[in-house]
DNA sequence: GATGAATGAGGCTTCATTCAT
DNA sequence: GATGAATGAAGCCTCATTCAT
């Protein structure tokens, strides 16, 4: 009679457990393309108690994500704070604007398996039967608006830019996933950044 | 008794439609979630039938993406030479580089689907499981490095701005991708172009 | 709405249920020709259900095997070792091995599908590709080996009568299998047992 | 424009050909495991020319049953003429049995894949379902009917020697199929001939 | 809270075969 | 005589999910 010693953890730990390791499995096989049965092993636990915590596929994937916007949220939180209330005084955010998206990375590298992660589905998402199709384009949105109001008195062309900004972030970070260590992320963002910013005011 | 009136096609044209196609789906599903069923069915053809022309999944894949290399290769040859020649002579080809860059986004812009498809394609080859990893890998560091000779003499740190440029271009394609017609793709990726490489020379 | 009532047996029961059909089945058409869609149906399974419990076709076929190989071991153990022991003390084992060679066919006759599986797979796996190949040829030689040594010092041409032994066996199974009930096979089975090894030692 | 030279050879030498190889392939994988793709690539034909010359899977087995009826036909002829003229004249005819029993293992040496066909064809004929069916069993019974009247007035047990050493020698073409070269075929086989067999009349 | 049993739907691929050329 | 195009049927297997325990 083999006492199995069933293994019980918190469900709280558990829930973290299993939402990290999706994290890292979608991240690297694509939403489709990774399958709950490699996840249920890779988290000990049978096919069927993974979907006690997560009744579908797609549940999780939202859990994830959820999961993913609050560490972001707070993360950023005080330096999108910042921004908002000197544009808010009408005064050029340019400064904080610049910290914020240094921060935005710096968010990024300490997770690698995050960066990973909102890589892929952000593209897979572009199919609009994706199930976070809709949530992707509204958090693009999002970021897209924010930039333009951060640049709409220093820049020429706000929109542009605030696209440019968004779409070379998107791309050096995918850069990086591919051949992470070859280069400084942080670093080369910033360097990307200064080109695409003017000078902040000195005088 | 349904008379399936069987259609026959020339080679050459099947081929040609069955690779639209593919890309159109691939593009919009994803290479994973895209389903080869779906393909023949928006072919007018059998599965059986289909896999007559690609004997499989991965075969169609590398089809698709060999046809498009050398679409690419077709539409880009005489820039690339054209930039090639001048750093030949030790000259800067900021100017030349300059039109490569744009001509590789009119011809993005010419086939959106096409866009669809690497973009998506080449964020699903992040995984090394992927049977397009390879390739791309390699594609990226070939382009970066081209990149770099062209701005070798001519900027403060060509990694960076090659890199910059790659990812603007990257992202740049997914924004427009996901919201198409929202702005104008060549345009702006042009406004981007001037804000990363120096002004070019004039005198 | 058809209530697909589902039936839940103890996995014992099911496995064995489904090795005995299995076993049944792939004596009739051949391990080729046989495909679990048939083998599920027969036992009330789906065909999801069944490769629950073999996890492929190859498993089971092993499985199968398995099963039959322990069988064997329990009829036939004693009669083996009274043979080992004779001829360990270098007598004569020949009434042993009479006995041995009966045993061996009445086992066979208690369960015709096993000898119509034996028969099938033995011959199919004369194919280097089939599954089961490097088994058969192992179990060959083993019994062989085995029959020669207890012939050494009665017969002859022991490698000449073992083979004959064994061929006879093999093909007596085989005409038996085609026409059951034309004949008693272990009758007929000692009649030529009789005619290939010498008369037992009377004095 | 190349003009592939189609071979273009006289249709009976592609019959030849055709039915030559399919002996083989259906020997070495078996008539289910066989793929008429696996033939006509082996025989430089499309699967299509294939299907020219033999309309059917089953019509093929069926002709190249009939070429191996016919050859045995012609190579036994004269043998068992032998032994149906002096039973034919009330006299025994063990002497010219064995000659045929001999000749019947030299013929089958002679040709390999003849025989590996021979061998899996009659156990997949098994089968009720299997085309070759009927076929096999009308012909075992006819071999062991002539056997048992060779044999009627020279031994106790017509019916169980011709039964062994039909067996044997099914089983023997088999071990030897299934290890070419361990021994030596038609030797082996006499040995056990004459152990079924009595000694042949002297004096 | 966690599991194993069971399933339906669907995926890719192989195969024998037919049809038009 | 020979081919390539096309097909329907079927095969094995995977997946997400449900159900009873």
């Amino acid at each position: 009679m083999t006492t199995t010693t069933r293994i019980r953890k918190s469900p709280a730990v558990r829930r973290e457990e299993i939402l990290t390791e999706a994290l890292r499995l979608i991240g690297r096989r694509g939403f489709h393309a990774f399958t709950i049965r490699e996840l249920s092993a890779a988290c000990d636990l049978s096919q069927a108690g993974m979907l006690h915590y997560f009744s579908s596929k797609d549940v999780l994937l939202a859990a994830v994500i959820d999961q993913l916007e609050a560490s972001r949220e707070t993360a950023l939180a005080d330096h999108a704070a910042a921004c908002e209330e000197r544009v808010g005084r009408g005064e050029s955010a340019l400064a904080e604007f610049r910290q914020l998206l240094g921060a935005m990375m710096e968010h990024i590298v300490e997770d690698p398996d995050m960066a990973r992660f909102v890589a892929v589905i952000q593209v897979e998402a572009v199919d609009p039967q994706h199930p976070a199709h809709n949530l992707f384009l509204g958090l693009e949105r999002l970021a897209l608006a924010f930039y333009q109001r951060m640049l709409a008195s220093t820049v020429e062309d706000p929109e542009a830019i605030a696209s440019g900004l968004h779409a070379a972030m998107f791309g050096l970070v995918q850069q990086w996933v591919r051949q992470p260590g070859s280069f400084d992320l942080v670093d080369r963002w910033m360097t990307i950044v200064s080109a695409l910013l003017p000078e902040p005011d000195r005088a």
